[in-house]
DNA sequence: CGAAGTTTAGGGCAACCATCCTATTTACTG
DNA sequence: CAGTAAATAGGATGGTTGCCCTAAACTTCG
């Protein structure tokens, strides 16, 4: 097989990515992808015979992607707390984006659940590395058996704030929250 | 206009309310809700001439049905505590319905907000009444400006907990966070 | 150059969907 | 009981979707 392919793959990946968080799985089509890609629908279907199997791929990017950005950080960050602040950031600096489409972790998975399609799990694959890495910062931080509940309290706000955030279309809250978020991390790790 | 109407019309909104909640907006079609009733497509249109139509009447079912609820509550419970802790415990009761499907006001907002659909803001509703009747409680409790604020962050936390919860299909994260989140009220209103 | 493999385009198909339309049955009223 | 209105059934329609198929164009390399 040339690259010529896989690097129109990867921007297939990229649109359909983009798309899937705007529009959502099930309301995005074959068709919206090509076009935006620039492509004819049956190139397209010559690089993913299905649905699933783009909807699987746009998910593996995205937990390589968290995967490479949580070791950037653990290599530039050698305080486990200021790297759990980069994650709380993440709202922070995808703001914009949280307003209008939500998290694109949560609400994937919120949609997935819905139709009970068969790469749920996979889609929670992203979900969990986050729950893992923050339970061995925090762990590095000194809590104990209590990190793994702590991260997945940690998810739970953040999700939250991001529905919330976007069903009100309010940044501001947003803002808010992340400081109080803040706070409350601090009173945990002292 | 004849009342037999009036009862299929209603039992037309539950089982649609039922669907919405299980399947999302999107997936569920006209002959799912007509078949889950038991009458014909054509039946069906007699009644609601659009999909639209019916989305409304079901948000406008569930709207209704939070305002008679929480007046229910200002009736029994004389202590705005015990009010809020009402609130909180709608997570508990309807743990196995939440692991399954998620929060049914959360994950509706979430879906119409990614199509840019036109009753959004309707849906949105379902939020703002629960927003202002904690704000009330809040400030029945002592709190002042902060009351809206916290109504907010009540309302995130309740998401947050919800979104995880059908993630994981962790029943059990859930009780551990009704009682934290038990606990941070009890912090904030004494 | 020329053959074999890779990539692209786009027409076609069966399924599904929201909606429309017409015909039939049922309920109500004078 | 007759006639009008309400209610129900289900076929038809036009649009979209995921997916299939074939032919053409392009690449690669002996």
């Amino acid at each position: 097989m040339g690259h010529k392919g896989e690097a129109l793959r990867q921007r297939i990946i990229v649109a359909a990515d983009l798309l899937f968080y705007q529009r959502g799985y099930e309301n995005t089509s074959f068709s919206d992808i090509a076009k935006d890609v620039g492509i004819s629908r049956g190139n397209f279907y010559y690089h993913f015979k299905t649905k699933d199997e783009i909807l699987n791929a746009v998910i593996d990017t995205r937990v390589s992607d968290i995967e490479q950005m949580l070791n950037e950080w653990g290599k530039q960050y050698p305080d486990p707390r200021q790297r759990i602040q980069h994650y709380i950031d993440i709202l922070t600096n995808n703001q914009e984006n949280i307003k209008s489409h939500g998290c694109p972790i949560g609400s994937l998975c919120s949609e997935l659940a819905k139709q009970n399609h068969a790469l749920q799990q996979d889609a929670n694959k992203m979900l969990t590395v986050l729950r893992d890495w923050l339970t061995v910062q925090l762990k590095e931080l000194g809590l104990g058996k209590e990190a793994r509940q702590t991260a997945m309290h940690l998810l739970a706000r953040s999700q939250g704030i991001a529905s919330i955030t976007n069903a009100f279309e309010d940044k501001t809250f947003l803002q808010q929250e992340v400081k109080r978020l803040k706070q409350w991390l601090d009173e945990q790790i002292q």
